[in-house]
DNA sequence: CTGCGCTTTGTGACCGTTCACATTGCGTGC
DNA sequence: GCACGCAATGTGAACGGTCACAAAGCGCAG
């Protein structure tokens, strides 16, 4: 008869082989210091020769810790909120944390709902919050979530629980630059209405001209795409009643930019354009874009550094707010 | 005394307070037939008020099943591979699954190794491998890795571990394409070297130009960024032996066209550009940009479907290949 | 040679679930 | 009235680790 269907090797089978009780193997991999060094060779040694790896399992049944930090993400694959992923991932992996990922898809209420449930199902330590809908915090607020948790977003959840980019002086930034070079007449080109990102930007946007005592202009509303930019362009060009633009992110200002070049107009002769993020790319647009560059992966990995100080019960909130910059390139000039 | 930290309820919590077993409250979480009606209204009932959730480390001990899909993926936040990463958890989501991502930043062995290993550990269930280095095979070769995995990649390790798009195909297309506008001296802007689809896009291009007739040149080996097509544009221009090119990925050939701009070469008058991709803003880039599709969401999904049915036992291997498509836009034209 | 203290190792219980099997309840046919 | 079968529910063990505590080994002072 075959052996039916060869069990993964446990700590007893590594404990029998090195001839130690099981609980000698478990201080190995638990690197107790009590503990002889031949006798810590030997079962290290059985460990490498049969290919045993502790079951995960296993060890948070018993220890009550999954190891684990929830993410919970937006459905997108936009340069911004992955990079800060990919570095949350590299910071919690180093800490021997894993990630377990949720994107959801709409921002409607069962969704969200869904998606933290199902991540709190889980038994995660911690929660990262990268989607950042004006919703998620409503949800937030209402399940009342015992882990420790930080949002990538600047809400009214309690500053504690922040780790972001300081948005509004970001937008801020970008207008400054547009009135500086003699720009009266600047068109907002913002993101969707329920991101805080697109509020925070637009508000920025709004202080700055109030400050400089300019008119405010109604945003455009658009939905982050290239694509929006272009046909939103496309019909803002048809009034030209303004010299400059203020685009809440990059690929927006992209294609904005594409739409004037349909149209003859010279940028950053007739118009300027400033945009937000700094994507790689944005250097090789045509022009290169003036835009505001913000670290994603700084605060990814300050995100996952303020969480662990949490779990270890170090409660010296360093959270706060990163500041970002402004790169000036060849997308906005002096008004004509 | 204050009660000393809440536990978790448990299943055996639900049952006394519902007045069964705990195996009762077990069949009810795991859909059993043979429970009446009233029983298992009466447990749901206490687990929504007591908001009981059950234990996944202690059900995946018993089951030895984890229900998670391991993903090996690149550390980039490049549109392609993340695309694919978003889809694959929805996916495995719906399915039950859910995914435990490493991201390998470099790719030394010992990475990539101390990837796969950190993997395995999870007791996954499956494994997705994105990271797309010719090593990352090597690695999986002598591991020799039990669990059913598949690659975003056209491997040799047996076909029917790969999911992937023809990328000889859709390079194919593109050199192709310059060809059957008069171009004979066609320059091809290469990924890394080490990259399986780089390799594979470079033998398209030679395979097409071959068949036609034409004289292959030595690619120039890039880093995928929009940073390397510039500088390297800036350097291939001061020879202008060539009318044509085609670079490997979307963002380096944006890097090209800056460029171009700079030297004053009009494109497509002067040079034509064909990339690789179609990352949603390749339609506006300057000139909008002629470039070959691939469906990111679909190979993700596929994938997760192809894996899903291993592990149903299905070994019908509905594995393959998935077609690229031409996307013609402006960047390229008949031969000055 | 005994006893003490420190280092090193071993034993039993437990974490929260599912599995295999046992038991109960109850309608039905003879 | 009782055995029978099926539906519904209950019981003990197991999964693979860690924890708390017990015990053994050993050097050394008195």
């Amino acid at each position: 008869m075959e052996p039916d269907r060869v069990r993964a090797p446990n700590i007893r089978d590594v404990a029998r082989l090195a001839g130690v009780s099981y609980q000698t193997v478990s201080r190995v991999l638990n690197e107790s210091p009590s503990i002889k060094e031949t006798t810590k060779q030997r079962v290290l040694d059985v460990i490498e020769e049969i290919g045993y790896r502790p079951n995960q399992a296993a060890r948070a049944l018993v220890t009550s810790r999954s190891r684990t930090i929830g993410v919970l993400a937006q459905q997108t694959a936009d340069y911004g909120p992955t990079t800060s992923t990919k570095e949350i991932e590299r910071a919690a992996r180093e800490a021997g944390y894993r990630l377990s990922i949720t994107n959801i898809s709409s921002n409607d209420y069962v969704a969200i709902k869904t998606g933290l449930d199902y991540l709190l199902s889980q038994s995660i330590e911690a929660l990262v919050i990268i989607a950042p809908q004006v919703r998620v915090f409503e949800v937030i607020k209402e399940l009342s979530i015992t882990v420790p948790f930080v949002t990538l977003q600047t809400t009214d959840l309690g500053g504690t629980h922040s780790m972001s980019i300081d948005q509004v002086a970001g937008a801020r930034l970008a207008t400054r630059h547009l009135i500086d070079l003699g720009h009266t007449e600047i068109m907002h080109i913002s993101g969707p209405q329920d991101w805080i990102e697109a509020e925070a930007r637009l508000q920025g946007y709004v202080e700055e001209m109030t400050a400089a005592g300019l008119a405010t202009r109604a945003p455009i509303i658009g939905d982050w795409s290239a694509h929006f930019g272009y046909y939103a362009g496309l019909e803002l060009l048809r009034y030209r009643d303004f010299t400059a633009v203020f685009a809440s992110n990059d690929q927006m200002a992209l294609g904005f930019m594409h739409a004037c070049r349909e149209l003859d107009i010279s940028i950053p002769g007739d118009i300027s354009v400033v945009g937000f993020d700094d994507i790689p790319e944005a250097a090789h647009f045509f022009p290169p874009l003036t835009t505001v560059r913000q670290s994603f992966t700084e605060i990814g990995r300050r995100a996952i550094s303020l969480l662990l100080a949490e779990l270890r019960g170090d409660t010296r909130l360093e959270h706060g707010q990163i500041e970002p910059e402004l790169i000036v390139r060849e997308s906005a000039g002096p008004r004509a």
